[in-house]
DNA sequence: AAGGCGATTGGCT
DNA sequence: GCCAATCGCCTTG
């Protein structure tokens, strides 16, 4: 598939500078361009802004690690969790606020191959499915942290380090579901997840999973329960 | 200074 | 469905 069939234009900055929860269902169909692969979104989850989000990683104020989530709108928030996946957000609101959407799943619609290239053992339809695996298959890493997606599209196509939110073709609200956030332990009522009903891209909703001690930390002190 | 745990994923039962 | 992998961030002592 080639970078012929993207003839969108790019989404302006204000379109980002709105409350996370605004932008969040907006951008269902919007397509992100990174080097030479594209993703159509399709789920995504709104995290933070002007009130009180507990499950958002701006909650407990300004760190070295959420600093460009308070930066302005309409940059990547890529940050590395558990020891080894990126996820991937676009940042919201003006400055000061830490309000972002988490890109959560979509369909590649260019560069193909090279989307294979780097998640060799998926089908298709699991290239993006799920946020740390759209990352992969976009190519962001811990470097793209901070990385503006507003830009004009180029004839010539997009350099490698650069990404561009494309308005592709926002989708009719009536296909639009939501719910709760994945994978989160608070705010779990809050329904900021939205994704395209039925679209084979979204990733199964998980429920947050309290995680089990250690066997270091059960096995050396514990005392045997009677 | 230390430990808990996470906006997840892939492999195995 | 269950669980290990793997490490940086943040809370607590």
């Amino acid at each position: 598939m080639g970078r012929g069939e993207l003839s969108s234009a790019a989404l302006p900055r204000s379109f980002f500078d709105r409350p996370s929860h605004e932008v969040a269902p907006d951008l269902l169909g919007r397509v992100l361009v990174h080097g030479s692969v594209a993703v159509r979104l399709t789920e995504v989850e709104a995290y933070g802004g002007p009130g009180e989000d507990p499950a958002a990683h701006t909650y407990r104020g300004r760190t070295p690690r959420n600093a460009v989530m308070f930066g302005p709108p309409g940059h990547l928030y890529v940050y590395f969790t558990y020891g080894m996946h990126f996820c991937a957000n676009l940042v919201c609101l003006s400055e000061g606020f830490g309000s972002a959407v988490l890109l959560r799943a979509g369909e590649v619609v260019a560069g193909l191959d090279e989307a294979r290239s780097r998640r060799s053992k998926a089908k298709d339809r699991d290239l993006a499915r799920g946020p740390a695996r759209l990352t992969v298959a976009l190519g962001l890493l811990r470097e793209h942290n901070g990385l503006d997606a507003v830009r004009e599209v180029s004839p010539a196509g997009w350099p490698r380090q650069s990404a561009t939110m494309l308005e592709g073709r926002p989708v009719l609200p009536e296909v639009i579901r939501s719910g709760p956030r994945t994978g989160v332990s608070t705010a779990k009522e809050t329904p900021w997840r939205f994704w395209i009903d039925g679209d084979p891209s979204v990733s199964p909703y998980r429920a947050h999973v309290p995680r089990r001690r250690s066997v270091a930390a059960t096995s050396v002190g514990e005392v045997p329960s009677s």
